[in-house]
DNA sequence: AACTTATATAACTTGACGGTTATATAACTG
DNA sequence: CAGTTATATAACCGTCAAGTTATATAAGTT
């Protein structure tokens, strides 16, 4: 079942998992106690997790110990990457002008920061 | 029918419609045109997005001309921010190591960016 | 006003997702 | 090996989202 990382972190407690392992690795175990889940349903979380490349495993004596992978988060992040000047400054209502006209110039028309 | 905004951009089609609108405004019909999908369909994840707040129309005659309003999407930025660090530079393998341990320093320890 | 174009909404259908319970599998323990 | 602990998976269920068709609404045109 491939899903797109943006349908793998749309769910919460996906996305609170992820934030439990960037802490510390943890085991299954251990992310059933910290949620409000039950362990099938951390399993089954964590298996679209792995097939999305976000965590990886490690068998330590009985337990499964989970670890964050964050790489594929970068793809969120580059998808971001043309949004974020409609941001970044409080230029948005001049750039939401600019791009209603566009076509024209694609470089310069980028204010200098208000400093 | 509030969803999250990371509900909202999980759907694919969805996230098309604000690449288009990030180029520049359009109307629903134009909308229909670039897309595959039918004229309710465009309207329903329209009304998703305005309601997520990331875009906004306008009445100009007989059409409705939306625009994108990217400021929702900071909040899918912050969210990614503690992340960033793990790709930013190539330490991941350092950072991971790191934080299997943790639990003393939550300061320092970020070695400076290669500059 | 009748007609057309543009868009929103309602009603319905379908499929996928997330949760649950039960069970299989695997590792460790005595 | 029998028993226990830890986790994954299967089977099932309810919900909800997304697509479709039909229809309502609104603006423009003649």
């Amino acid at each position: 079942m491939r899903s797109s990382i943006f349908e793998v972190m749309a769910e919460p407690n996906r996305r609170r998992i992820l934030d439990l392992l960037r802490e510390r690795e943890r085991s299954v175990g251990e992310l059933v106690k910290e949620t409000q889940l039950s362990q099938p349903g951390i399993s089954k979380h964590l298996r679209v997790l792995r097939e999305a490349g976000l965590v990886e495993v490690r068998q330590k004596g009985q337990k499964r110990v989970y670890h964050l992978r964050a790489e594929p988060l970068e793809e969120i992040d580059n998808w971001l990457e043309p949004y974020r000047r409609f941001w970044s400054d409080k230029l948005d209502a001049l750039e939401k002008h600019l791009n209603v006209e566009d076509k024209h110039s694609t470089e310069a028309a980028t204010p200098e920061k208000k400093g």
